[in-house]
DNA sequence: CGGGAAGTTGACGGGTCTCAATGGCCGTGG
DNA sequence: CCACGGCCATTGAGACCCGTCAACTTCCCG
């Protein structure tokens, strides 16, 4: 493991949504980290149902979602994941993993030791504090999808569905002149929004033609991002101070 | 306050769901709260939009339920609140909340101070884990109800509602032999199942009609939960050492 | 007796779903 | 080199679930 990254000069560690921690605290948290895991995409780093693992992740590099499916294979994406975000707090208090997380593209995830949570909280009040701040903020990010799905039109869905994620990837540094690199096909804005797939499909031909958007070779782009948000009736949660373990 | 609720006392802390404590934290959490607080039906406990405020609660007695709304006034209930909820987490990352919280009955909260939180990380780690066990746990539900509103019928929905509510209320010994008293309008089934108000009622004299669940004054019961719960696929998150702030 | 809140019901329209077929792209193998 | 299959996007047709509008009832309370 010699390409392990270390926290101190972590790459997201440079980018200014995150808050610093102290020199004690990146120590404990490079401790906390026992290795890092690289998944191709597709592959599942939670596997829905099963029993659950004994380790945690923060997810280092790459696109991925958490999700949850019927019986019958409906499935509904929860919240898309980026750098930054950490992954499997929620499946500690029940019997079985309660969602599944997949990749989109290749990934790169940090690795932690449930283990060493009682440490953390023991002698890093701060970090036990982000853990629930991280926690919360997931929470808020479900709520907003969950308010799209239940109460916005397919168009008003699509269109808040993409100013989030432009907004969330520009936090970290992955918009580029060419827009937003969008790795999912549109099975997963279907599944993400509660919808079916003819129907999302329609519906992005419908808007992209209204000139509401602009999708080239993967890459998204807006015409003008903040009247678009305003017209969508978009709530901008301003992340200041988000964690980083 | 001659009548406040003492924590060492507290109905629900004898209640099995709720994972017991040490003395040093009960007398801790007793210190912590700072009152109690009565709240008629219908009343705001946090208000949409309006500046975070420096208290956190739990909810000791009653219903209450969290939602957003869109500026048209399309409203979205993101999940129904229970004693023994911790409420107000969220707010404190965004400029405003979020959120907003009502009251569905009467109700009585604990009200907490946020400048003691950090002395509740710093000396009680078990609690800062606490805190974040219910946040996470929270999320859970939450993700029930999005799985539910993306991908569910509405006959499905709102059977998987009163089966959730029904369990939550059994662990809180709000279940009497007339069933569980639901204090919420078809408006509020409505808004937590991102259906018109028409359809609910529709979908819930056709549910009635086929024998599903008997509602009578009020009183919600089954002819035969587990069976419904299988017909309706839910998901048994079986709690297990919950905390209790 | 009047009025408002909540529940119920019918008619109608539309947003969304399902089924089905087609075309483009790309990797594989003959 | 081309044929083929698989994945994905696209499009049309028709059906159905659900939303909207509107009217009516019941109940409670002033």
């Amino acid at each position: 493991m010699s390409d392990i990254t270390a926290c101190r000069t972590c790459p997201l560690r440079r980018e200014k949504v995150f808050s610093p921690n102290t020199d004690a605290e990146i120590d404990f948290i490079e401790r906390f980290k026992t290795r890092e895991m690289f998944l191709k995409a597709g592959d599942d780093l939670l596997r829905e149902g099963a029993p659950p693992g004994k380790i945690l992740f923060t997810l280092l590099a790459g696109w991925a979602f958490r999700y949850r499916t019927l019986r019958d294979g409906r499935r509904q994406i929860l919240n898309f994941l980026l750098p930054g975000d950490f992954i499997g707090l929620q499946q500690q208090m029940a019997e079985n993993t309660p969602h599944g997380v997949q990749s989109l593209t290749d990934i790169r995830v940090c690795v932690f030791h449930r283990d060493r949570l009682w440490d953390l909280y023991k002698n890093y009040p701060g970090l036990g504090y982000d853990l629930t701040w991280l926690s919360a903020h997931e929470e808020l990010i479900v709520d907003e999808n969950l308010l799209s799905v239940g109460r916005r039109s397919a168009a008003e869905r699509i269109t808040l569905l993409f100013i989030s994620l432009y907004k969330r990837c520009s936090t970290v540094s992955m918009v580029s002149a060419n827009g937003v690199y969008l790795p999912i096909k549109q099975q997963h804005i279907a599944d993400a929004l509660g919808l079916s797939l003819v129907h999302t499909n329609k519906t992005l031909r419908r808007l992209e033609a209204a000139g509401i958007y602009e999708l080239r070779d993967g890459f998204l782009k807006f015409s003008d991002l903040n009247s678009m948000a305003r017209l969508a009736d978009y709530f901008d949660l301003p992340v200041r101070g988000r964690p980083l373990i």
